[in-house]
DNA sequence: AAGTCGGGGGT
DNA sequence: ACCCCAGACTT
């Protein structure tokens, strides 16, 4: 394998790269602690394209850790609609609280400080540690474990614990104790840029004649990763429950998707339904709230489903596709006359020119685009 | 070690 | 249709 000449003419050529190809980013601007937290959390699973105009955003709603911390929830959430993983939103706001009652409300110094924080992990620590702070942490994220796979041949799977122990290693023997910011830059624009997972231009890289995969004939098969199993199908019904200019908004609890986003009452069913079981079975469950943990009160149920009603259009299905389920959502919307007073648990009365104000599911999202309100 | 958690872009 | 992305957390 590679002798540490390697190595050091490795990093020199990377260096080298970085400096003429890499890109201007906002985030690369500054070394502040809270900006680059706030940066890493967003690009977690997350392409610079998608991420950049959320990053902007965000530091433009909140500049600092404690304007962070002193914000609602639901405002943060909103600001991170469309993005996914809407946990990075809820910790990084719950760590900015943390920050400023048990640490004076200034960022963790080092590596071991910013693990504690909910939603940092090993990449995350090891990025901001090593840019602010100049700590020796090599930082490992998707281009830079694929990168190192390929120039060390790896065969080992790199989301397998041995694949990792092993890129863990050989970032550690690369990384550059000088600048530990920079390298780790430099490290992940080129898995971003010059390494890219498929159909990477090796006639034109640096590396190319030290890269094992290369040198082998295994770049289109390395990195070798072990594949997920196949997204499950599921099955969701809307009710778009509206009365002159107000409709119904629910809050999605925690331990599930899109926790803290909000939506319409909803069913969930374990295969596709008729039409006609979309009105006359479903729409009766959602109004007299016969679905678990939704249960009215006699005298409520009563005068609830009494209420006349004027069923609306039933919108086509529509395929939301997510890495770990496809689900089949239709919609239902429904006028009434007037709304239950008092409402229903959960159950939200919001004014539709106020519906942009909750964070809600690029589904939901979706759909109201469809129909433009 | 495997599941869960989003959404978008590239091929 | 499949893969991947500046991953972390839960079980």
């Amino acid at each position: 394998m590679n002798s540490d000449g390697t190595f050091s003419l490795t990093k020199l050529i990377i260096h080298g790269w970085y400096e003429k190809n890499k890109r201007e980013l906002p985030m690369r601007q500054a070394h502040d602690p809270y900006r680059t937290w706030v940066g890493e959390i967003i690009l977690q699973q997350t392409r610079m394209n998608q991420g950049l105009p959320y990053y902007r955003a965000f530091l433009e709603s909140f500049p600092d850790v404690s304007t962070l911390a002193a914000a609602q929830e639901d405002d943060v959430l909103r600001l991170w609609q469309g993005l996914g993983y809407y946990s990075r939103a809820r910790n990084v706001h719950a760590s900015a609280i943390y920050i400023k009652e048990h640490l004076d409300g200034v960022m963790p110094g080092d590596y071991k400080g910013l693990l504690e924080l909910k939603g940092v992990g090993p990449y995350t620590a090891a990025a901001i540690a090593s840019w602010c702070y100049k700590e020796p942490k090599a930082a490992i994220d998707g281009n830079v474990s694929r990168f190192i796979a390929r120039l060390f041949g790896i065969g080992l799977a790199i989301n397998s614990p041995d694949g990792e122990r092993q890129v863990q290693a050989l970032a550690n023997e690369l990384l550059d104790p000088a600048d530990p910011g920079i390298h780790n830059q430099a490290m992940i624009e080129f898995g971003a840029l010059q390494c890219v997972p498929v159909s990477p231009s090796c006639l034109d890289c640096p590396l190319a004649k030290l890269c094992e995969a290369n040198l082998k004939g295994l770049v289109g098969s390395i990195p070798v990763k072990i594949k997920k199993k196949k997204p499950v199908e599921k099955w969701f019904y809307y009710y778009w429950i509206r009365s002159g200019e107000e409709c119904i908004l629910i809050r999605r609890g925690k331990g599930n998707i899109w926790a803290g986003l909000y939506e319409f009452p909803m069913i969930e069913t374990g295969g596709p339904q008729t039409d006609e079981e979309i009105v006359h079975l479903l729409l009766p469950r959602i109004l007299t709230n016969t679905e678990p943990g939704l249960v009215l009160k006699e005298p409520e149920r009563e005068s609830f489903s009494d209420r006349s009603l004027g069923i609306g259009k039933l919108s086509v299905p529509l395929k939301h596709q997510l890495s770990h389920q496809t689900i089949h959502a239709r919609f239902l919307q429904v006028k009434m006359e007037y709304l239950p007073d008092p409402l229903p648990e959960n159950w939200q009365r919001v004014s539709l020119d106020q519906l942009d104000r909750y964070a809600m599911p690029r589904l939901i999202h979706r759909y109201l685009e469809s129909v433009k309100i």
